[in-house]
DNA sequence: GAGGCAGAACTACATTTGTAATCGACAGGG
DNA sequence: CCCTGTCGATTACAAATGTAGTTCTGCCTC
């Protein structure tokens, strides 16, 4: 699966979201902070469609685009490479930075553990 | 702190293992599957001083290279990004995401637990 | 003391990414 | 039927990244 940058990454969030959508329609629905033209949307769409990640259907005289990959599945990738690089594949390494760091909330702890707990049974 | 590319980040690890070293040193060191030539490696480290991630002292005619930052910070800071895009900021969405994927050993399980128990006291 | 080697500094060049502008085709309103 | 707005396609261009090569300058060796 090809690699998709940071800001491609928001177009494919958009289309995760709800698909399928024209180019003015993710345009309208890309995070305000981006600032970006409709011609940047578009740019954006084309490298994705490039890319294999997006697949386009006619409709009329417009596309209508929608994801070619599961948000999980990228998501998934994305975690596994980062969790190799900097923890060395050792998830509980991951976890321990995050405590070591006050990023884990005692709600968050609760529900961890209890999503261990069912992963257990 | 400034962003640090991928293969940036692989003589950073370098010298996070062992500092100070020279340039040579750091390209002997460099895994092998990268297959960079010395010129390469002195590349990477100009931009990372550049970036203010690296410093050097200088011994005679060479340098001797540091990190200017701790690993653990840049690595709270990657992870953080990351969990911050794909999960919301939520970290029990990426545990659940690898339990989901079995990315998660029983040894790990009971890894986690136990730091998780530890944080709560 | 001249030649060569080792270092850093500078330069090079393709690809990817961010961020558009422009072009050519066509559909719908008047 | 023609104008104009809308589409996708093509082109643009700077910054970051990957991956070196080249140059200049001393130090070491013979």
């Amino acid at each position: 699966m090809e690699r998709i940058a940071e800001g491609e990454y928001a177009v494919m969030e958009v289309l995760w979201d709800e698909a399928p959508l024209t180019a003015a329609d993710v345009a309208a629905r890309v995070p305000e902070d981006r600032g970006w033209s409709l011609a940047t949307v578009k740019t954006m769409l084309s490298r994705l469609l490039a890319k294999g990640v997006l697949t386009h259907e006619e409709d009329g005289r417009r596309y209508l685009y929608r994801p070619a990959i599961r948000r999980e599945d990228y998501v998934a990738e994305e975690s596994g490479r980062l969790i190799d690089r900097m923890f060395g594949g050792r998830v509980p390494a991951l976890v321990a930075q995050l405590a070591a760091r006050d990023k884990l909330t005692p709600a968050d702890i609760a529900e961890i553990e209890k999503l261990l707990k069912e992963l257990k049974s």
